[in-house]
DNA sequence: GGGAGACCTAGTAA
DNA sequence: ATTACTAGGTCTC
């Protein structure tokens, strides 16, 4: 049973004026930012120098990875052009017209170790292609997808960053833990605006412990204030240092690696497996969310369609992908996942692809479109 | 040990 | 205009 809404806050009724706070609310926060209302930083600043990765949109589609929840951090500045943080580094991200992707440096003072920093950021030791091509393989499903689906990568993040990303993200919309996670990067080292946007680097664990769990509750973090607060002091209780343990972990087995980040309080199962996955090089970590959970009912393990999500078969589910799909399993779910996505799906159903999944979306769509007709 | 219920909030559907 | 439910779950009995 859900519990009902307090009737001491009237959400319908914001106050005026916000209560004096280091920092502002979550809903002013985002405001001086709006692209839409201040889209001068985009006119004066185009970026027209790319330089050229080399690969293709096969390896690297960028619509495709940034804005599909992998991160929440990367803003879009540009036609398939997307801004973020590496490290110190401020980064602009582009498809040029021949399928390339093009980097662009905001400011960086040694080009070489920002290039090495992309490179581990994007993963580009890994072949898309090559794995993708045993996904296909072995299920004509996943083919399907991923011709319509192609350069959907997995990122190679900051582990804290990545960390305290997902502790957002639990029980959670995109929208608001964009701006959660906004919230708490203004409190890391001020790098530049892009676009209408200010880039921050991510605060490191001194920075984050300045922020008090009243503070998180009054941006309007609810109940992960204190998960953050907690996850923030048990690492900076670490002997080795609260960096030092995380990058351990990717020396770690996944088992290993998922139990220590689930003895930090905001840690279940689920957000464990995105950190495992998405920043500590567990490719066959298998965050299970509702959308994988249907996934996996309707393809992998149908005899469990209409149960509820348990530890218990959690564990079922990944064993399931990682059986079908082996030890880039991780890098399965994430296509699969993306093409769940109410944004992909609209896409999808104008595209070629027909299959069963798509004829049932585009059916919908058609009953959605004549309804909004009237 | 696993199964409910509580927990913040904003948006949408009914 | 209210109410119920959902959304990339976790924690605590």
């Amino acid at each position: 049973m859900k519990r009902s809404r307090p009737i001491t806050q009237s959400l319908s009724t914001p106050p005026s004026t916000p209560p004096p706070s280091p920092h502002q609310s979550l809903t002013t926060f985002e405001r001086p930012r709006n692209i839409l209302k201040n889209p001068k930083p985009l006119l004066i600043n185009p970026i027209t120098n790319w330089n050229p990765l080399n690969i293709g949109k096969s390896e690297l589609y960028l619509p495709l990875t940034f804005p599909t929840g992998q991160t929440f951090r990367w803003k879009q500045t540009g036609t398939v052009q997307y801004t973020g943080v590496i490290g110190p580094h401020l980064v602009s991200l582009k498809q040029l017209e021949n399928g390339d992707v093009g980097y662009h440096f905001h400011s960086t003072r040694c080009e070489a170790s920002a290039r090495e920093a992309l490179f581990d950021f994007l993963n580009l030791g890994i072949s898309l292609c090559e794995i993708w091509e045993e996904f296909k393989a072995s299920d004509p499903r996943f083919a399907e997808l991923a011709t319509c689906l192609e350069g959907a990568r997995v990122l190679r993040q900051d582990p804290l960053e990545c960390l305290i990303q997902f502790i957002c993200s639990s029980n959670n919309n995109i929208q608001r833990i964009t701006k959660m996670v906004d919230f708490l990067s203004s409190l890391g080292n001020y790098l530049g605006n892009v676009g209408g946007y200010d880039f921050h680097k991510f605060p490191n664990l001194e920075q984050l412990a300045m922020v008090s769990e009243t503070e998180l509750r009054e941006a309007g973090f609810g109940y992960r204030a204190k998960y953050i607060i907690g996850t923030v002091k048990a690492l900076q209780s670490k002997p080795c240092g609260g960096l030092q343990w995380l990058a351990a972990l990717r020396k770690l087995d996944l088992v290993e690696a998922v139990d220590a980040l689930a003895t930090l309080p905001g840690v279940g199962p689920k957000v464990a497996a995105c950190i495992a996955l998405f920043s500590l090089e567990q490719h066959h970590a298998i965050p299970v969310d509702t959308h994988v959970w249907k996934i996996a009912t309707r393809h992998l393990i149908p005899e469990l369609a209409g149960s509820r999500l348990t530890p218990r078969l959690y564990k079922r589910v990944a064993d399931a992908f990682l059986t079908k799909y082996g030890k880039y399993a991780g890098w399965a779910q994430t296509l699969l996942f993306i093409a769940e996505l109410p944004s992909q799906k609209s896409l999808l159903s104008l595209s070629f692809c027909n299959t069963e999944e798509n004829k049932s979306v585009k059916s919908k769509g058609r009953k959605k479109a004549a309804k909004r007709d009237g």
